[in-house]
RNA sequence: GCUCGGAUGGUGGAAUUGGUAGACACGUUGGACUUAAAAUCCAAUGGCCAUUAUGGCCGUGCGGGUUCAAGUCCCGCUCCGAGUACCA
């Protein structure tokens, strides 16, 4: 029993945590700097992560690996004498508290408010040194006033090609009026007519607003996307699951609609150029390189032999060194083109494919790669060298939102052209030299030599794309071009839980609230549902329009088209707050109201120096956020091009989910008739086998034996019978079938049925808490257990993601509880490298929980804090600055996981040393901090100090405490180790190479023979080869 | 299919980038303390063989190679994970 006594002077984790996580509180410990309250210098450094979406479920151990990392990482940075800003916040808008606000009426603020002070209560309890003052939400209207003030900025201007920048929409309109658009290069729609100055002029102003929208970094234009009748909503493609809605199984449609758009593809190249710099991880660049999707070809024109001269097939190809291998063409069903080529006799026929096409998804046709279909039109294009013509077909393996929507086919070196003239019979004509085509295509760019392609023969594919360019563009029929697969992103969602757009509408044209009316609060509605006629979710709100003279929402009855219009009823998706919140915290709350943070405090924080979380945000977030940096650097709002300068994944940690065994004997009893049947089942249906028992009773089952349970309670496989100590549970569980009369029951795989059980109820040795299990769930009171003949009821384990519906959810709460905050970090960090993904086993945190123990002890006897001011012995010198020497370089690396075993070895190391000096332990209280905040203040605090330990200097490695006499050199002979020496490091080669020789061992292991040759390499190993 | 990662004891993982493989933990086993348990402490712990203090052989997914020396470098495979996909 614990007495009094006792807890004064055990390592009382749960008290100090909440004593120093409430001082910081009141503090304001962490409390970033502004440039201007810094009263000595102090570079500034920028620490953040991914902020979370304050979800219901709460935090599981999984989430806070990252914030752990970044944490240890921004308190080791004010140790070295940085102005650290370590802010957090949350992305509070978003779909699962809509979800759950259509549900039961909830508001979504209301759930989000709630959750977010769990988040919070959460996070508090694991001590992280953020500075809350600075935190934000996205679904705060003070943010989100911020977010609609940067829509409009998109609004007000265009992409310059010539500049490679974005410009304010002035900058054109003055172009315009001076020259019409005939030497604008701009970013903009396809199909733009091409103006003169006068004509510009003379159009209406609505006129020159639909033209304007064309060019607009954001803009309204129709866009194909996946709607569902039945929620009455747009889908993301990762909503739709074999061409119906995740959820509820509806059908999806492709359907055009007016949205929203970022003309994000505007900055691909530049997003592709900016990744260079960047540290990032390599794969998350090629992720985003990818995405971008870069080819560099030819766009050419192939005319159409119906049509007068000049209209032709745009095509675009990376491959133009191919054009004399062009044997038809292929259009996307849906290709613009298609209704006006197509001849009479071909018509019904088309008609037919295209309606097929329009059926299926785009999903579905990208899944189903393997069959080949398509259509002949009955046209003909000209080859714009050959002259000769070639045919037009139609085929669903051309996507029309790719390129043109059209391909020029080179069977002999694309493998689907290849499979598709296959198919079709059509001819397939070689252009390659000296190479096979009579199975497949011949893609090998690096190998290629033209032939039968008149001005190209001989030329490797390099010279031969060069010169093929060349000549289209002399007979003006192309021009080399540069194609991105990355596509404009549309920004518009049926959705309540979002920002507003600040935008309503003049005769259905888009105009821009004043930014001074900003923010637009989103309004209050009755139904979080889309209304009766498919309008989205605000078209619900009674007031929700704009009165351009008292410049303020009103009621919408009140709209007259004259002064006062209808607002936008879409909302913005989830990566709008996203993209920039990294610049709100660069401010601090009290001085946010006038800008979305000051150009001082912007120029001073720069951008993040450090940003951990999670990988699946490679091309959403992080692309975004990219993007809109990349154009407020444009618009001189922000000074930097970049938001994110290092960046880390941390790796998933994953659950280990627990699952009992139940015997199902449905199918596999031999029983005769009905009644046993019925009485087995019944029976049966809730008894749990351990795991033990299946494990083996499976492997017999694979080596074909024949395994049955029998009268006795035995488990007989093939004869022999496997004796458990449980037997009676057995016996008494099928005693009443034996008494009816059944003599065996046949076994088979199918047998067991495993389920999930709560983790919470297996110790750690596997074994289910049977008690606890009964009154888990309802169905499982009566259960009846045959357990192993230990006696024990075993589980078996597998590894999966960590959720709710796995029941492997680990609470970081229970685990501060029980071990506390410092224990959870540090065992979070020592479970392996960062970026891995890891499985989280709870049992192994006690090494962690007794290495802080074991801390405690080096300052504590007993009750006693006993350090004293005797000097430091040599050993204890060397032990601190090894430490120092390894945690640095770790913490620099990121290599958290090694750096908690190099403090375990410290700890060891000085408690066999029996040290209690101050000159180490006092350093050492300051190395650890970063990792355990908590028991670092404490033993601080004992130490004499009245401040905090994070104000503390990091102690500075000497070199000269670890310098060493001796070395124990490895002898190996023939490259295996068979003793060791020890040496003098003085000792030049050839006297060690004499007293290893000299060495009655090494005469021993030579056995009379000379060696051939002695390797020496001081201060390393010494190898004999011989 | 393509791209990028991985593969080391019963488990999580170390290994100064070519130099004593398995650090540090967990687990397991044995011991001490205790009426007992927990906690704590001590010892052993890659596999196989031998045992007299001593030793030997094998071993980092598989097969080759380079080297005095390979978990690490090179060539060829197998398996696993992540991302992405008719991208012309």
């Amino acid at each position: 029993m614990q007495t009094l006594h006792d807890t004064i002077m055990q390592y009382n984790f749960n008290e100090i945590e909440a004593k120093w996580q409430k001082k910081w509180a009141e503090l304001q410990t962490f409390r970033a700097l502004q440039p201007e309250e810094l009263t000595e210098q102090k570079p500034p450094f920028y620490v953040l992560d991914m902020f979370p979406y304050p979800s219901g479920a709460g935090l599981h151990v999984g989430h806070p690996l990252g914030y752990i990392a970044s944490d240890i990482y921004a308190r080791y940075k004010r140790h070295k004498g940085f102005n650290v800003l370590h802010p957090q916040g949350y992305d509070s808008f978003g779909l699962p508290a809509e979800q759950y606000a259509i549900q039961t009426g909830q508001h979504p603020a209301k759930t989000t408010e709630v959750n977010i002070k769990r988040y919070r209560e959460q996070l508090d309890k694991i001590g992280f040194s953020f500075d809350w003052s600075r935190e934000v939400r996205t679904s705060d209207p003070n943010y989100y006033r911020w977010t609609q003030w940067i829509f409009i900025q998109l609004f007000k201007s265009w992409f310059n090609n010539n500049t490679d920048k974005a410009e304010p929409i002035s900058s054109l309109v003055e172009a315009f009026e001076n020259e019409g658009n005939k030497n604008t290069n701009a970013a903009c729609d396809d199909g733009v007519e091409s103006f003169s100055a006068e004509e510009w002029n003379a159009f209406s102003a609505n006129k020159k607003d639909a033209i304007l929208l064309q060019y607009r970094l954001t803009y309204l234009a129709e866009t194909e996307v996946n709607w569902c009748p039945a929620l009455g909503t747009v889908l993301a493609n990762d909503e739709i699951v074999n061409g119906v809605s995740e959820r509820g199984g509806h059908p999806v449609v492709r359907k055009k609609m007016k949205q929203w758009s970022m003309r994000i593809s505007a900055y691909a190249e530049r997003l592709l150029q900016g990744l260079e710099k960047l540290d990032w991880t390599d794969s998350l660049k090629e992720s985003q390189r990818n995405w971008i999707g870069k080819s560099v070809g030819a766009q050419l024109k192939f005319p159409i032999l119906s049509f007068p001269k000049r209209e032709g097939i745009s095509v675009f190809t990376t491959r133009p060194d191919t054009i004399f291998g062009v044997s038809f063409m292929t259009l996307a069903p849906e290709h613009e083109l298609v209704s006006k080529i197509t001849t009479a006799e071909q018509k019904e026929e088309v008609e037919a494919y295209i309606k097929a096409a329009s059926l299926k998804s785009e999903r579905d046709r990208m899944a189903d790669v393997k069959s080949i279909t398509g259509v002949f039109t009955g046209a003909y294009a000209e080859h714009p060298f050959t002259k000769e013509p070639i045919p037009i077909w139609i085929g669903d393996y051309v996507l029309a939102s790719y390129g043109t929507g059209a391909v020029m086919a080179v069977p002999c070196g694309d493998q689907r052209d290849y499979d598709f003239a296959k198919h079709f019979n059509i001819p397939i004509p070689n252009v390659f030299k000296g190479v096979d085509i009579s199975k497949e295509a011949f893609a090998d760019k690096a190998q290629t030599i033209i032939t039968n392609s008149e001005f190209l023969n001989g030329l490797n594919a390099e010279d031969a794309i060069a010169k093929a360019i060349e000549k289209l563009e002399e007979i003006d029929a192309g021009t080399g071009k540069t194609n991105y697969r990355l596509r404009d992103a549309v920004f518009s969602r049926q959705r309540y839980w979002g920002e507003p757009f600040p935008v309503y509408y003049v005769d259905g044209l888009p105009k821009m609230i004043d930014e001074q009316y900003l923010p637009l609060h989103l309004p209050e509605i009755n139904e979080y549902l889309p209304t009766e006629d498919g309008a989205p979710p605000l078209g619900r709100a009674e007031k929700w329009a704009w009165d351009t003279t008292q410049n303020k929402v009103v009621d919408k009855e009140l709209i007259d088209h004259k002064s006062i219009f209808p607002l936008e009823l879409n909302t913005m998706p989830g990566w709008a707050g996203s993209s920039w919140y990294l610049f709100r915290y660069m401010e601090t709350k009290e001085n946010r109201n006038q800008h979305m943070a000051s150009a001082e405090a912007l120029n001073y924080w720069k951008n993040v120096d450090l940003y951990i979380g999670g990988s699946e945000h490679a091309t959403g977030h992080l692309l975004y956020s990219r993007f809109w940096t990349k154009f407020l650097n444009d618009r001189k709002v922000l000074p930097v091009e970049e938001p994110f300068k290092k960046l880390i994944n941390q790796g998933m940690i994953l659950g280990e989910s627990a699952f009992v065994h139940r015997y199902n004997p449905s199918f596999d009893t031999n029983a005769k008739t009905k009644r046993e049947r019925e009485m087995l089942s019944l029976k049966m249906n809730n008894l749990f086998i351990s795991y033990n028992l299946v494990h083996i009773i499976n492997k017999e089952l694979k080596a074909s034996k024949h395994v049955f349970i029998r009268p006795e309670g035995v488990f007989d496989i093939n004869g022999e019978k496997i004796q458990t100590k449980n037997i009676e549970n057995l016996n008494v569980t099928f005693e009443s079938l034996f008494n009816s009369g059944l003599n065996n029951i046949l076994i088979k795989d199918s047998s067991f049925i495993p389920i999930h059980t709560d983790v919470s109820l297996i110790n750690f040795s596997n074994e289910l808490n049977i008690e606890g299990f009964k009154k888990w769930r309802p169905e499982f009171q009566d259960a009846e257990f045959i357990k192993d003949e230990n006696g024990k009821y075993i589980v078996s384990r597998e590894v999966e993601k960590m959720s709710k519906s796995k029941y492997n959810v680990v609470n970081p709460d229970d685990i501060c509880e029980d071990f506390g905050a410092d224990t959870l970090r540090m065992y979070e960090m020592f479970l392996g490298p960062l970026e891995q993904a890891k499985p989280w086993n709870t049992a192994g945190i006690t090494g962690v929980h007794n290495f802080l123990k074991k801390l405690w002890k080096l300052y504590y006897n007993g009750d006693n804090f006993e350090v004293t001011a005797e000097p430091a012995s040599k050993e204890a010198l060397k032990t601190l600055h090894k430490t120092i020497k390894k945690v640095t370089e770790d913490i620099e690396n990121f290599s958290f996981n090694t750096s908690v075993s190099t403090f375990m070895i410290c700890v060891n190391e000085l408690t066999q040393q029996k040290c209690n000096a101050k000159d180490i332990l006092e350093p050492l209280a300051v190395l650890i901090s970063p990792y355990a905040p908590h028991i670092a203040e404490e033993l601080w605090e004992k130490l004499g100090h009245s401040e905090s330990v994070s104000t503390a200097a990091y102690p500075v490695f000497e070199e000269k405490f670890l310098k060493e006499e001796n070395k124990t050199y490895p002898i190996s002979f023939n490259g295996k180790m068979r003793f060791t020496l020890d040496l003098s490091l003085d000792l030049s080669k050839d006297e060690i190479e004499k007293a290893v020789m000299e060495d009655e061992r090494t005469q021993k292991q030579l056995d009379g023979r000379t060696p051939k040759k002695v390797i020496v390499v001081p201060g390393k190993i010494v190898n004999i080869v011989g």
